[in-house]
DNA sequence: GTACTGACCAGAT
DNA sequence: CATCTGGCCAGTA
């Protein structure tokens, strides 16, 4: 694995302004690296715990929240992006239309 | 070496 | 709306 891809691949979850958040495969494009939106989730994961990374801000296309209903970093997300202002529908998500960061 | 899995996705049916 | 299909690719068994 080359670290290179998950650092470009941080880097981009690092421009993500408060408010806003991003999809996987946003991410995967920004760094480069179009349709490889499973590296996003796989970088994701090997970050540390209180990383200044504001990784909470990427969600799947779906707008929603790709982690185990119930774990604690899945509550961790939802509670950060509120906290920021993002609003999630009843069913879950956001509105990508109103909260996505790099709008097609 | 194959087979399955996963913080995924767009397009077709 | 729900499912399926094929693409993606590193880790694990």
């Amino acid at each position: 694995m080359e670290p290179d891809i998950n650092q470009r691949i941080w880097q981009v979850v690092a421009l993500i302004p408060p408010g806003k958040v991003a999809t996987y495969g946003d991410v995967a494009a920004q760094a480069g690296l179009p349709g490889a939106a499973r590296r996003v989730g796989r970088a994701l994961k090997l970050l540390p715990t209180g990383t200044r990374i504001p990784w909470h801000r990427v969600v799947n296309a779906q707008g929603g929240i790709s982690l185990p209903p119930g774990s604690s970093s899945q509550y961790t997300q939802r509670e950060r992006l509120e906290a920021e202002g993002v609003v999630f529908k009843a069913n879950g998500a956001v509105d990508l239309r109103r909260f996505r960061a790099f709008q097609p």
